[in-house]
DNA sequence: GCTATAATTGAACGAACATTCAAATAAGTG
DNA sequence: CACTTATTTGAATGTTCGTTCAATTATAGC
């Protein structure tokens, strides 16, 4: 009856958050995300909306893929070998595996582009910071972790975040974090 | 024999410093930033360049007011008290000072503006680091710290420019920094 | 293979952008 | 007061921006 789509959303929304990651909100054209994903001005606008609504879903898509890394690989990781190290290591992992950048939903908290939808940046946060508090509670060194001791770990984990952006190498950088969070956390 | 500058240099630069904070260099207007200064476009170009020209020298502005609050100001208070609690509390104060925001320097080192001279930012961080460093070792607890340890604190010191940007009560942002800090340096 | 319908195309739009420069202005000197 | 020289003015420049939409194209059902 008529003619279907000629890409896949996922793929659109996933070249698409490399650019916007890359660059930033503001900084990123449209031509750009055309370039990018293949599509003509009038296909991105008409399958995704104009430049905010394509930004919007950049970062829920983004957000339910960090959920998924920590609530499945991260769970089932921990699961076999219940540690504070496990969980570190692992948190560690995930962050050289994006390519020792800061997170997207960081990054954006500190440009504020207007129509950046801040709240919804800010509730996608808490549950990463949820998501991470069950697994620290994996850890049999941990069991319990209350609210205050949370927050420690989330501000260390933001930290080691900008904290790699400074260029060491990936085994300095390792080294601070690893340090830090156990120093934090260590009973 | 010649017209003088109807204007003031680092008042110019604060007020630049004002916008380029609150907006990030790419939101940044050559004409949000003559409305600012109260310059034309063309007196702005001739006293400061062009808009990437400006911004370097509002990042030289900004690091020197901060090495000046810590090498001054935190110097004297930390040696009225000598104790890691007055640094703490020193760092901490400055950080509300500016208004409850990350620091432009993590701001500028997040947003990669092309030309924002990624390697000045860098090497400013560095010179803070130092700073902080020495303001430490004021404290009758600490007195030597080696790189290993004021690396983690300083990776305490960007998570918390992130955790401020969550938006939570001062008094509670203040509690995280000041737990955080404390669990990471008391011996 | 025709038709109906939805997706794609890409040139075109006005707005906003960084930057320029000839003309106007102000002030120190003789 | 006139002259010289540096500063300021602000309209104008060419470019790039986000966005639109009439025309074109592809496909599923008959």
């Amino acid at each position: 009856m008529t003619r279907s789509c000629a890409y896949e959303v996922p793929d659109v929304l996933d070249r698409a958050t490399e650019v916007f990651w890359k660059q930033g909100y503001a900084a990123t054209t449209m031509s750009e995300l055309c370039d990018i994903t293949g599509l003509q001005p009038g296909s991105l606008y008409a399958g995704f909306g104009n430049k905010q609504a394509i930004f919007r879903q950049v970062i829920e898509h983004y957000s339910e893929k960090i959920l998924r890394e920590i609530n499945t690989r991260g769970v089932i990781r921990v699961s076999e070998e219940k540690t504070l190290d496990s969980v570190i290591k692992f948190i560690i992992e995930l962050m050289y595996e994006s390519g020792a950048r800061s997170c997207l939903l960081i990054k954006t908290l500190l440009e504020k582009p207007v129509g950046s939808e801040q709240q919804l940046i800010l509730s996608k946060l808490n549950l990463i910071e949820q998501s991470i508090g069950s697994l620290l509670e994996q850890a049999e060194e941990i069991q319990n972790i209350n609210e205050r001791d949370l927050s420690s770990v989330m501000c260390t984990i933001y930290g080691i975040h900008i904290y790699i952006e400074r260029g060491y190498s990936k085994e300095r950088t390792i080294k601070i974090a690893v340090d830090t969070l156990r120093q934090l956390l260590n009973r």
